[in-house]
DNA sequence: AAAAAAATAGACAAACCTGTCTACTATTAA
DNA sequence: TTAATAGTAGACAGGTTTGTCTATTTTTTT
């Protein structure tokens, strides 16, 4: 349990609740430690700055998120139910979180245009991510032209990333519903 | 030219520069209020809080942003150009904008769950994206039933607002071209 | 020309921010 | 048991934030 944690863990669990709810800027050190009951002599022992926890907060988020994508599409045979999966597995994540988006498009906003560590990993995980769906993609449409995959293997990224942003938006499940429709209708 | 502009004009002008390219949070009054050459005094006669320039930066935003489309759309003949160009346009605009993506979803990354007036801002002009994009696509349809027209509308729309999103991440045209593409196909 | 309105500069309050530092107390290892 | 390590509490520096207020000057209107 949180107790047991140790002063580490406490600030980064501490963190992602506060960075994904109030905002990365919004979120000072102070409220972090007062929060995770750490001193601010021990959060300087773990991290050299507050962006450094901002990374190893995205690092974590980066794990979880494929843990929990994986735990949905491995249970299905199929790519193409894999690939649906995807949208199941957004449309319980996003409604879980009281559609607060992702954390990564969020924390992107927040930065101006030098921030470059948080950046790279915003990168690398919209790039993990896209290189996931396509290959659902690619195994589903083996049979049709490589032209054709990579073109639908975008729509079907695009269109998983445009249902978080709008299910954040209009704080409604909708974008993920539609989403999943027309991918379906995609991979016909 | 900006030294015949009034102090309000002039601040909305500012803010508009750094609220974008620094972000709301991080652009403070203070800062505005240098570059613009006013007095702080001259700020809160004209608006109530920094809040309050918010909501009128987004409600110029919208107004330019719908300026531009229509700009782009009215010299296309049929529809389907139209929804055509309204890519054009976006390809246009954030490689112009050094891809910084979209005022509004950028600002609503920002503000934590409470901030009604802006989010408000933020809903309303998706909302009248999302019927401008869709209204393109019944009239390209007309053809087709009901329900195949709002499918679609809603995948071009999602498909949009991806575009707009990834191609921040990213710091490319791909994502506007793909969907360009993709959407292409969806009008057959 | 006189009166009213608008804009200026900047001090100030009260609160916040990140990061450093000292001093003290547990906990762990040898 | 002693020594090293890890954690705590909190003061502090130097800066930031939004918003209010006073006093003065410029512009506009009558």
């Amino acid at each position: 349990m949180r107790q047991n944690l140790g002063p580490r863990d406490r600030i980064l669990e501490t963190a992602a609740r506060l960075f994904y709810k109030q905002g990365y800027n919004s979120t000072g050190i102070n409220q972090i430690l007062e929060e995770a009951k750490v001193a601010k002599a021990s959060l300087y022992q773990h991290f050299k700055s507050k962006e450094d926890v901002g990374v190893e907060y995205l690092k974590l988020a980066r794990i979880e998120w494929f843990a929990g994508l994986e735990q949905w599409t491995s249970k299905k045979s199929t790519p193409a139910q894999k690939l649906i999966a995807c949208f199941d597995f957004l449309e319980y994540a996003l409604t879980h979180n009281e559609f607060r988006g992702c954390k990564f498009i969020n924390i992107l906003a927040e930065l101006a245009d030098a921030e470059t560590r948080i950046q790279r990993q915003v990168v690398e995980h919209k790039e993990k991510l896209r290189d996931h769906i396509k290959g659902f993609v690619r195994q589903t449409l083996s049979h049709q032209g490589a032209e054709k995959i990579e073109s639908i293997g975008d729509a079907v990224y695009l269109l998983f990333e445009g249902a978080i942003v709008e299910s954040k938006i209009f704080r409604d499940t909708w974008p993920t519903k539609a989403a999943r429709k027309i991918v379906r209708t995609l991979l016909e």
